[in-house]
DNA sequence: CTATTTACATACATCCATGATTGTATAAAA
DNA sequence: TTTTATACAATCATGGATGTATGTAAATAG
């Protein structure tokens, strides 16, 4: 047993990690033992009990590392000239983040449909903060897009950010489902235009 | 140990389901165990057994029956003068549906968030022929409304339907993580009726 | 250079869910 | 009425996952 140098530590740390994301992605949150993790990390469970807790330990820690891409890349520009063009980028953005991003991607996949909110989870299914802030950022641009006048006669920004939010959740969800040649996916970008399309005075 | 009846069994049998309903809910499918649920039907795991092979197929059978209320109650007349409204009152469909019939409601929530779709459910995550007829249904819907003039110029009747369908799927999602005393339930039928008035010409 | 801590691997004890087997009293068939 | 199949309950054997405890060699602190 060749003791690792505190850089090599964290590299362990980092392979466990990701080791951990594609055996959820795989078998499940609760199928996925933690022999299985450790194996394909290619460790035991003495390193995975070492930088770790135990399971949902490892889960949370996963989870962390994905809510990162978003904080940074959707965001609403209060500046902006056409805050609806500015919520079609955000909205874009996101199917950027899970073009590009594999691990974020297979992250919100897991947490979408390879995990059940019960016990030690049930947590993470109510508005977390970041979802909150991000309706009460739809919410915001909507209600500046209808003081330059650009959003639709009639149309309540509360009520219309909330129908983006609901929009974006479902889109998401099947975004996820659709295999990758799916026409649905390369249409993803064309439903984000007629989306906001709609709205728009 | 007297035996039961014909009717009796199939009682218990309902009873079983019951439980397992139950039990999926509270406990997700994965940690639930057939103790659970034959305590919580107040029969042992015998009883279980008899009934159904494994957890598998007890979760297929209380998945069957909540499929029924969907393919009786949410349709699209294709006689109807205004599509639009077929449209609006069939999603109001599903909202009434699963406020007014629990059990299809929990079983609802538990294949969205009580279920990992790995292995023998990952069957069940990518669009099924329910979903598929669904998204038929609103297709044509649309295409009627689009020749009747009903539909906003401009609009393509495939796009919007995968956009409505989109939405519904947000819709249910969040619908079934709100509390029942939360605005956004409440909102739910003024979010439809701003979703269809959208695409109204 | 010595002592201690680190970063794991290995081994162990425990528990619990599963599926199968067996037992049994009675409903239903003949 | 006798026989057989039914509808379970009770018991058993097994495996697999968990957490912990122990071992260990090298990195690091002093």
């Amino acid at each position: 047993m060749v003791r690792k140098t505190k850089e090599e530590a964290e590299l362990t740390r980092r392979h466990i990690l990701d080791a951990a994301r594609r055996v959820f992605l795989e078998c499940g949150v609760a199928r996925t033992t933690l022999e299985k993790v450790a194996a394909a990390a290619g460790v035991t469970r003495g390193a995975v009990y070492w930088h770790f807790r135990n399971k949902t330990d490892l889960f949370f820690g996963m989870r962390e590392q994905a809510t990162l891409p978003f904080v940074d890349r959707v965001v609403f520009d209060e500046a902006e000239a056409d805050p609806l063009q500015g919520i079609e980028r955000a909205l874009r953005e996101i199917i950027h983040i899970m073009e590009d991003q594999p691990e974020t991607r297979e992250t919100i996949e897991i947490l979408s449909f390879k995990c059940e909110y019960v016990e030690e989870f049930s947590g993470l299914r109510l508005r977390t903060p970041g979802q909150l802030e991000f309706l009460a950022g739809l919410t915001a641009a909507y209600q500046r897009a209808a003081a330059k006048g650009l959003l639709r006669a009639g149309l309540d920004p509360t009520i219309v950010a909330q129908d983006t939010f609901v929009f974006v959740g479902g889109l998401i969800k099947h975004w996820l489902s659709s295999e990758p040649d799916e026409c649905f996916r390369a249409g993803a970008l064309a439903l984000i235009r007629t989306h906001i399309a709609l709205r728009r005075a």
